[in-house]
DNA sequence: CATTATGTTCTTGG
DNA sequence: CCCAAGAACATAAT
């Protein structure tokens, strides 16, 4: 699920549910999750600080401690950052709860553990574990974005996808984003036309404004994302034509080959 | 059993 | 060096 807008939205919550309270609580029931540390260091390290206010690049969450060392939080495919009351009922995925002061609980739940909690001591440590992301989408704008596809020769998918051009884009975005623009996944990054990179970097900020409020990639019947999943195989919300599937820079990919031609080669 | 899943990384090969 | 494709990671659902 985590891509830029729901990981904003886990920034929220720890904002909202996390910030000022100190960690008196730590459970790790899956060191799993846990990267680059051992679950000894990691409670030493944390429990008894307090958390500050959290920010987020790309898909990453950052979360300082006072004096303390700061969390990274990635989410993989499957992971949240939930909150909950002490005696609520622990979940299969609840691999680490901060039991909070003030009797609250942050779980970080993941079902598929593909990435995790990695701990930052030093600032230098944080510059390296987020080297090779680009700036943030929201951050860049359309014209930044633009810019950056421009160097590139490969396909547009591929480039909207790599983190190290611009980072939060998953493959929800992308798609919805080639959508509104009317260009296909397969086009090259460098091969654009000024019309056409015009309507790419004023489809930006539009996806990505509504996304980041909703807190996730919202599924409405007039976007792209609102019919991707439907059984009936979905269709274009613009044209009415029947969605084109297939795999592009290896994800599933969503199109409406009407609104999307596909380039001669 | 095979296939799929909203992510990243490593390897291989052009 | 750039880029694409495939496998791997770990787990559940169809």
């Amino acid at each position: 699920m985590p891509e830029l807008p729901d990981v904003e939205g886990f920034r929220r919550v720890l904002r909202d549910h996390g910030t000022g309270r100190r960690v008196e609580r730590l459970t790790v029931r899956d060191d799993g999750v846990l990267r680059e540390v051992s679950t000894r260091r990691f409670r030493r390290a944390v429990r008894g600080r307090c958390l500050g206010t959290p920010e987020r690049h790309g898909k990453w969450l950052i979360a300082p401690t006072d004096a303390g060392p700061t969390l990274l939080l990635h989410f993989g495919m499957t992971g949240r950052l939930v909150p909950a009351a002490a005696g609520d009922p622990l979940e299969r995925a609840d691999r680490v709860v901060f039991g909070l002061s003030g009797g609250g609980e942050l779980r970080f739940r993941d079902q598929r553990k593909l990435r995790g909690i990695w701990l930052a001591p030093t600032a230098g440590d944080i510059a390296r574990l987020l080297a090779g992301q680009g700036p943030d989408a929201a951050a860049v704008g359309g014209p930044g974005l633009v810019r950056r596809l421009a160097r590139r020769r490969g396909g547009l998918k591929s480039a909207l996808l790599d983190q190290s051009v611009v980072a939060g884009l998953g493959n929800l975005l992308a798609d919805e984003l080639l959508w509104r623009a009317r260009l296909h996944p397969a086009r090259r990054a460098d091969g654009l036309t000024a019309p056409e990179r015009r309507r790419l970097a004023g489809a930006l900020p539009r996806v990505l404004d509504a996304a980041v409020a909703a807190g996730r990639v919202p599924p409405r019947d007039d976007w792209l994302t609102g019919r991707r999943d439907d059984p009936d195989g979905g269709r274009c919300p613009r044209t009415g034509d029947r969605l084109a599937r297939g795999r592009v820079a290896g994800r599933t990919t969503v199109w409406c080959p009407r609104c999307q031609p596909a380039p001669d080669r």
